[in-house]
DNA sequence: CATACTTATTAAAGATGTTTAATAAGTTTT
DNA sequence: AAAACTTATTAAACATCTTTAATAAGTATG
């Protein structure tokens, strides 16, 4: 973070939001002392941010002896966000204010299509009229490769191939736009959601339309690779002949992770080994909707034949669209706070 | 980083001198816009430095037109580290100043033993006294699992298990301590001697004592893992029946990577693939007393058998004890220039 | 219920950094 | 060589944040 003695403001309002919405309430003194910033400047920022109805006032502390301390908390609808995640078969969004409460969610057709991208114009510019303005950040996900807003590998939609979506997206309508991957988003959610502390690092597991993937979160950071090809779990070699694309497909028509017979539970068991070895995770997520309990044991009794139990990280199972979907909501939110 | 109005000069102190250096030299101007900094400060603040002797005037520039201004350099002598790595056999110590110029290197007997704590205090010591107290930070390097400064995992060295390192030298001398895992500091070495650029994820490759392992550096930050078993890719499943520590055995008595068979080249270039498949990292670096130039080829031709290409990593070769200092002298660096 | 004690808030003084104006030290032009 | 022009540095005015002192608004006690 660049810091010359002009931006001081632009650190102590984030911070204060913050703070804020983390303590749920609080005085001029319990900021002061939390953020370590001096009472008078907590006092004028606080002022002032009352005036502008983003702070409201909630009454007085009980004395303990003095004056009673005035206490604040942060007004959740003073900016709402709007978070899309585009799909192969129907747009899914949510309009939710900076306390995390969902004002309003739904399904719209597909934009990922001949002249979607006029069609999700359509739709941000309907949102924002119907929302009278308040939306103060947007956050887009997409089943591609995402470098700084420009989607640069969407196999299937070429519409979108290169284009830089949150540019046209910024220059159309003067609000700041996040666009990232499905399953960075989802980790990012799943992370967000379990307060999990932060540098942790993650795997998310899923078995997509185009072959098994994953999402990496690696000391609190997204994983991405020099050639965005990071979390392409298909290619791993596990075996003489078949990699875990190919084992996962053995015994079994589909490749969903449903319905598992021992060797796909030993392939994802190796699997878990490898990450294990290799970056030594925390958490390995798998999809509420692809893979069950009992099998989730199965791999974790399975995994620790290669590898000492002690190392291995949790397997935990979580719900797909709701990580996304909160991940998004996320990634707005730190846009809108960091203004 | 937390910033409060106070703190700043802590900001602007290592920001100009990490610049100075960067430069090589520079004017108050050229400073002033290139850390956006106002000029009075930056004057105020290289004024105290020059009369401290921690910066030095080279006279002036040429005059384009008006007056000539003053050129200023660091002074790479004001400051000097200590950089030791401890091993088996010998411990290497460099000293050498903050413009990166070594002033003295040499081995002493190792202190991995028996009553090796008090044998590196004395050490250190003298060297201390013998620098007239110029050193001002120390990093130290171990063959073992390191959390700020504690060493908790460093098997065969029980007396240095759960020892606090860092605590205890920075109490006896009152220099700051930075300790580390000797794969963590060679992959940082390797960055920063080859000035890779920041956020590059890495993989230091290595086959020692104790079978392979891997140093890994993601998002410009290392990798330690959840119980600091990351890199320990001896386990990575890779064949039906065997592991990759076993798969490098085979068809060889040494654990060494020297003296290849097509088998072994086969589980390298599987477990390049897996990096690939993963994380995909930009480079993967294998060590030059353990791997030559013939057999990287055939490994890059051999892994892209199992994946893309074009998302390959770089294979290079480094000098690993090299490596391993230079990034005891960046920890070193680091920690002196933030003081 | 007046006095002593707490604690929050406001006000004034001090520290630190930026902006803008003034001055110093050159070069180029006439 | 004086006048005009450039550019570096210094000085003064201004802005912002912190520290410390003063004041306001309570509670507890004799």
């Amino acid at each position: 973070m660049k810091v010359n003695s002009k931006s001081l403001s632009r650190v102590f309002l984030p911070a204060m939001r913050k703070s804020l919405l983390e303590l749920g309430s609080a005085t001029k003194v319990e900021l002061s002392e939390h953020l370590q910033i001096s009472f008078p400047t907590i006092s004028k920022f606080l002022t002032e941010m009352e005036k502008n109805g983003e702070v409201i006032s909630v009454g007085f502390d009980k004395s303990s002896g003095g004056r009673r301390a005035k206490r604040y908390r942060y007004n959740p609808d003073y900016m709402q966000g709007l978070a899309i995640f585009l799909e192969r078969n129907e747009t899914i969004y949510t309009i939710f204010n900076c306390g995390g409460e969902i004002k309003k969610q739904g399904k719209a057709p597909s934009v990922l299509i001949d002249n979607g991208i006029y069609t999700l114009t359509k739709f941000i510019e309907k949102v924002i009229k119907a929302n009278s303005s308040k939306i103060s950040s947007i956050a887009i996900g997409v089943p591609g490769s995402v470098d700084n807003g420009r989607i640069f590998y969407i196999p299937g939609y070429e519409q979108f191939q290169n284009f830089d979506l949150k540019g046209y997206i910024e220059d159309l309508f003067s609000i700041p736009v996040v666009v990232e991957n499905d399953m960075n988003a989802a980790v990012l959610g799943f992370s967000y959601n379990n307060r999990i502390e932060e540098n942790q690092s993650l795997v998310y597991l899923y078995s997509g339309q185009n072959g098994p993937g994953a999402g990496l979160m690696i000391n609190g950071d997204m994983v991405r690779g020099s050639t965005f090809f990071a979390g392409e779990i298909s290619f791993v070699p596990q075996y003489d002949e078949r990699n875990f694309s190919q084992a996962l497909k053995d015994g079994s028509n589909s490749s969903q992770f449903t319905n598992f017979e021992s060797n796909q539970i030993d392939a994802i068991s190796r699997l878990v080994a490898t990450f294990t070895a290799i970056m030594n995770p925390h958490t390995i997520i798998f999809c509420r909707d692809e893979v069950e309990k009992e099998v989730i044991d199965k791999i974790a009794i399975d995994s620790a034949k290669y590898i000492p139990s002690e190392h291995l990280p949790e397997l935990t199972i979580s719900d797909w669209k709701q990580d996304y979907l909160y991940g998004l909501q996320k990634l707005c939110l730190d846009l809108m706070m960091n203004k």
